[in-house]
DNA sequence: CCATTTCGTAAGTGATAACTTACGGTAAGT
DNA sequence: ACTTACCGTAAGTTATCACTTACGAAATGG
């Protein structure tokens, strides 16, 4: 008896989330704004081990969020410099959705105001 | 003001990405948009328990993202029409970060070409 | 060629989180 | 007052996740 099924192709914006949500990779990611940086350099600036840093970048590749670009023996990652487009747009859309969905319930609300038992605004 | 350490007290954008990492809760979210509804109404829209709803709203509300309106038995609760703002805010820190380092590291590489030893693009 | 450096991955472990059912509490209807 | 409807919380279960150590691969230097 398993529970959560979701979606078999994750959108962008869903994997942005997931990656952003944790403080440690999000702080990984942070790090990288200073400029390319190697896997061990950010390890040393944070209390994790460097496999656990690979993972995470692992996974901030995978949103589209950092870039690698090997130099000799080391590996740099970057931030990808539109990557959080995604979010963005996912942002602005809700965002619309909202504004609309408020502007419709000032207006029925304005129209019937007798069935409400109690309100709250903003 | 481009560093951040991990506070007691958790930010709000943290509270946002956690609530919205998740596909179920983001879904009931995105629900919420058509307008304010039940907790029943939201547990018959999706694939999921009543009080599994409940937790997800819980945590919904944590993080400012929806409000309550009690209405007889029943709560009604509504997306807070602010509640994405310091989302985007940080989103706009990160971006403007994001393109400065850009813009440093294009300087830094036209001054001294010569540390390339590979390139990438996507 | 051999040693060193840097990194990714595999395997295992502890904590977290998302779900379930069960229960209690509050408001409305008869 | 009793029943019904709607909801939040507690307790327990299971999958997922973040982390660790161990190991192997690829590039550089002597």
């Amino acid at each position: 008896m398993t529970y959560q099924e979701q979606s078999p192709t994750p959108e962008p914006f869903e994997q942005i989330f997931s990656a952003l949500a944790d403080p440690t990779r999000r702080a990984i990611f942070e790090d990288l704004r200073a400029g390319p940086q190697a896997v061990s350099a950010l390890a040393e600036s944070r209390h994790v081990s460097r496999p656990a840093v690979s993972q995470h970048l692992k996974v901030l590749q995978t949103a589209g969020l950092v870039d690698v670009r090997p130099k000799g023996t080391a590996r740099l990652y970057s931030v990808r410099t539109n990557g959080l487009a995604p979010l963005r747009t996912y942002l602005d859309e809700v965002w619309g959705d909202v504004l609309n969905a408020f502007a419709d319930h000032i207006t029925t609300t304005l129209e019937n105001d007798n069935d409400r038992t109690d309100h709250q605004d903003d």
